[in-house]
DNA sequence: CTCTTTGTATTATTCATTATAATACAAATA
DNA sequence: TATTTGTATTATAATGAATAATACAAAGAG
């Protein structure tokens, strides 16, 4: 699991650490179960602050995608919440992009074929 | 067209102004031509500072949705660019989505309906 | 027990962004 | 001429993000 940070990007450090994370689980490349790189190792890895990185997995752990123990550091959950349903946030943010997608001219079946592609892409 | 914003948020002001408009241009609320509400209008109207509502203009018209006069105030565009394809952040924006759902337990199927609902909802 | 590694907590500091405030200016128009 | 338009400027406050330097508790290895 290689994580990469964008250092132009607007989107904050932790929160794109987040972002790679829940990608990482969704398409297979973490499993369930599987520790997370330790703070202090992805820090020096990646050339960031060790409590950027904890902040990052504190939201992951608060968003119920990993667990921590003291010594086993953190893992992958094995059982997550299948609520089958957008998050407040996320569906937000998919209406902003259905929203964009619409005025730059895009028909349904354009934007539908596109989330196609993409769910598929990293099939977990 | 009426601006709702919400304090508690933590997506900034002038990013929720431009969403409101864009979706407003989306659903038709705001038809090519027309006009915004003033700088000083929109601000007084939603108590905010009038350069919170200019910065949220200027990045609407940097992204072509809107254009200015300097008597005739801010018009939606009548000729937007029809390119079709998703921007950059919006593609990244519907990937973090996407895994988020897959993640939760959701079908490509459960996605498909619910950005096909999302796209007939105002509808233009 | 001692030492190391784990996540976490604390405190302080720096930096960028956001938002406000108070003006001012050019252009258009009534 | 006076008003309204967007815009520019400067200063300031508030917040969030990131760093830095430690420290602590828990768990395991030796």
């Amino acid at each position: 699991m290689i994580i990469k940070i964008n250092d132009m990007s607007d989107i904050p450090i932790y929160q794109q650490i987040r972002n790679q994370i829940i990608a990482g689980i969704s398409d297979g490349k973490l499993e369930p179960g599987e520790q997370l790189p330790t703070v202090r190792g992805l820090a020096t890895e990646i050339g960031i602050n060790s409590m950027t990185v904890s902040k990052a997995y504190q939201l992951l752990k608060q968003e119920g995608y990993v667990y921590s123990d003291r010594r086993n550091g953190v893992c992958v959950r094995r059982d997550f919440e299948q609520k089958k349903q957008l998050s407040k946030s996320s569906s937000d943010g998919l209406k902003c992009i259905i929203a964009e997608a619409k005025v730059g001219g895009m028909t349904k079946e354009d934007f539908l074929e596109i989330c196609e592609k993409m769910f598929e892409e990293g099939q977990s």
